[in-house]
DNA sequence: AAATTGTATTATGTATTACATAATGCACAA
DNA sequence: TTGTGCATTATGTAATACATAATACAATTT
């Protein structure tokens, strides 16, 4: 037999350990619809006896589920089936300091269109109180942005209240949990210089633009107001 | 003592467990710099003796870590540091089937943002052979968009080539990712009916804007394309 | 000498047992 | 009826033993 043939003959054997089989079957068994969130799971030691493994191995396949969110354990009351918290999981394992650069990059791109395309949500759901509590963010800032790109704080304030205007959770969240990825990116020096400042469309033009623009404008006004960020991506 | 006295002396309790201390202090180290990916920690018996627990607890924690993608374990050589993949455990939580509505409603907003708000990605990135391929993808296409917006596999082909030519895999991923979230979304009844269909642009108009159009005009005609997305969300 | 095979070592993977601890329900007493 | 205490139960922690895979290194062969 040539080596070719050898390598066809011979597919791939199955190197899952047991907690990985376990874990898969917990799952499927959770889908399998059964199951609602709340429902409580059999207990470790049915479960290791249906399985025909030791209670070892099923505690582990059930602490990778509660590490993903899809449980949660209770003394005496067993497991739980919950809905997983999406947002709450990405923050466990967001840490800038050991993600490669290229992720970290791509993270804060994903920011930049996040924003531009939320557009249209603010604008179907900002309220009055939105529009004033917008307007006391940026007070005291000046008509045009420029060098004030830098006051981090201000910048946090002001577009977590838009997160918070989209109505979106989720989405809010992200944000939250993107914020040390954007301050990490922007002090490791992984892109460019911040280019020669030009005039862009501050937050006051922001504001102006959802008290009584169009979805449209906002997003091409969002779009210019992050202009430097583009720049030093692009380029 | 008034009730609020005796709030104000008793601090909250802690109550985290063994292993979620241990889980802080293994994630702590990481943080510590010291280590970079590829390096390995230490052995589970160094660490449990260490740390003064006993192997079991140590164990957990680092299946937790395991879990969240922050390191990986083989035999004999230990756990190593890894990056963490951000997508493939978003991956391994998202069953939309045991996620709650408004999470799922969200996430589907979220992707119609992203894809508005990618526009400049993909203008700025998009090749002479990304427009021959999806040129080829909208061939067989009518000129305008109607009822086509049901067929699923079409529209996932063009729009994963969208996320593709954005060139970001974060972005691309995320797509991958979601894609089950959406047909379950659809198929569901989460969203009110699916109104009467307008005309609106198709994915040959986003082709030919691409080609020779500018980022927001891919905005706009895109933010159409997706009306009756949106409408079922609006309302 | 180089390459392959065998072997010892080592660290994780799996299993078993024992006991601690917290939550729950029930019985009992004031 | 209310509250306290107790028994029960299932998870949390610990200790120990052995299995298994990866690695390095010695032994063997060419």
């Amino acid at each position: 037999m040539s080596a070719l043939e050898v390598s066809k003959s011979l597919q791939t054997i199955d190197t899952s350990s047991l907690v990985d089989k376990v874990e898969r079957k917990l799952i499927d068994l959770l889908i399998s619809k059964d199951f609602k969130v709340g429902d409580s799971i059999p207990k470790e030691l049915e479960l290791a006896d249906l399985l025909g493994v030791s209670r070892t191995v099923v505690r582990e396949a059930l602490t990778r589920l509660k590490t993903l969110g899809l449980i949660e354990t209770k003394k005496k009351r067993g497991a739980v089936l919950t809905n997983p918290d999406l947002t709450g999981l990405l923050e466990k394992s967001l840490y800038p300091e050991i993600m490669d650069k290229n992720t970290l990059r791509e993270i804060f791109e994903m920011r930049l269109a996040l924003e531009i395309g939320m557009a249209d949500f603010i604008m179907e759901r900002v309220t009055p109180k939105d529009i004033e509590d917008l307007k006391a963010i940026v007070a005291h800032e000046p008509a045009i942005a420029d060098q004030h790109l830098f006051q981090i704080e201000q910048e946090i304030k002001f577009h977590g209240k838009l997160y918070e205007i989209s109505g979106n959770q989720v989405l809010k969240r992200f944000q939250q949990m993107l914020l040390p990825v954007f301050d990490y990116v922007h002090r490791s020096g992984l892109l460019k210089k911040m280019p020669k400042t030009k005039k862009f469309v501050s937050h006051r033009g922001l504001v102006e633009i959802i008290e009584n623009g169009s979805a449209e404008m906002l997003r091409n006004a969002m779009r210019n107001h992050l202009e430097n960020h583009f720049a030093r991506i692009f380029e």
